[in-house]
DNA sequence: GTTTACATACATCCTTGTATGTATATACTG
DNA sequence: CAGTATATACATACAAGGATGTATGTAAAC
């Protein structure tokens, strides 16, 4: 066999973790087989062994890909210091999740596979705590622009910052679960928008 | 062996359709092997193949047994003709699935269940069918009940019906989400009730 | 006597992890 | 800079352990 340059190494690795994500989402993570996983990927068992412990190690590598860089983007939507209109710019931040889903096909693939093709237990379960400690970052962030928005007098009179952002949250929840379970697009996905809207047009005085 | 009279029989189907809840919460579905439900059960696999046909049958008629009764509860709570506050009826349907998720422990383990410890692939792939379907049902309930809100002059102004409706069942099922999700009660579960009246209050006008 | 309600036994089929083979990129050495 | 040693990046082969489904046994209910 012919060895690899160290760009072709990289190459293979991604590959792999592509070849993952593919065959996840479509069998569910605990019924795919690295023999699967190879197959589609155009290596053997051994490529993936080499670059992988198991299967779940190869399960939180495909992960990072997408969690680091939507973490970034949270920060940038949602700044400490929100001047303008706080309401908007969770408004945008929104859309911006949105946008995500509907148009990045690894992101969105990803998300499938987190919330319908995972089960949260054994060496998956720390899932949970990472998802979790997810939604804490966005909720402060939430809470502190909810709180600027109190300030500067747009919010409706007896709202409270920390409650409207855990209901914020869990709103977006449940709008990537459905949005996801709901492949035909005929319950969620055509009014996601106005759902958004909605949603923040209650929170305004 | 001693044969069991027809009572006991249905009390060992209810015995392995119990255990195969409790083995599925820890391992998850794909993971629990029949073996284990069996053992957890006090049978043996023979008794479990006499009942259902294989794995997916036994989640299946699982799921059947907190279905069917959530079902008629929502059809109480979120009467057609909803005379009165309808917005307080709808608080009242979100406190009685709380309720039920707090306090029923076999309704609770299979919400946990449907929403952590199962792949919606393959054979379990019509979950989210079902899922889906309870789901409009619900939606339809709330459209309903928001558009005699709006009727009777209770709802803030601008707000649709079908609008408010589907982001109350957003909000439902993130809710659910995270409250199975958050074992510890930090973050949403001491704060469910307050949340579900910052999610109605919003709405009034 | 027959069917029911299981328990037991058996065969088959993966799947995993590891051990081994191997050709070549790369590092090193004179 | 040529030659060589070594680690790399896999492919292939192997062993072991389950899990499933079915076939068979069996004792008591009907």
């Amino acid at each position: 066999m012919v060895r690899k340059t160290k760009l072709e190494t990289g190459q293979t690795r991604q590959q792999i973790i592509a070849a993952a994500r593919t065959v996840f989402a479509e069998r569910g993570v605990s019924r795919t087989t690295l023999a699967q996983i190879a197959a589609e990927a155009g290596v053997t068992r051994g490529a993936i062994y080499w670059h992988f412990a198991n299967k779940p190690a190869l399960f939180f590598a495909m992960l990072e890909q997408i969690s680091l860089p939507l973490i970034d983007r949270m920060d940038e939507l949602l700044p400490i210091n929100d001047t303008g209109d706080p309401l908007q710019s969770i408004r945008s931040h929104m859309y911006e999740v949105l946008q995500l889903i509907e148009r990045d096909e690894t992101a969105r693939t990803t998300f499938e596979i987190i919330t319908l093709k995972c089960e949260y237990v054994d060496e998956f379960a720390s899932l949970d705590t990472q998802v979790i400690k997810t939604g804490c970052d966005f909720m402060q962030k939430l809470t502190r622009a909810y709180a600027n928005a109190q300030k500067n007098g747009y919010l409706r009179h007896g709202s409270k910052p920390a409650l409207l952002a855990l209901e914020s949250y869990t709103f977006m929840k449940g709008l990537i679960h459905l949005w996801l379970s709901d492949a035909d697009g005929t319950i969620i996905r055509d009014k996601a928008r106005s759902l958004i809207e909605s949603h923040i047009a209650l929170r305004y005085k």
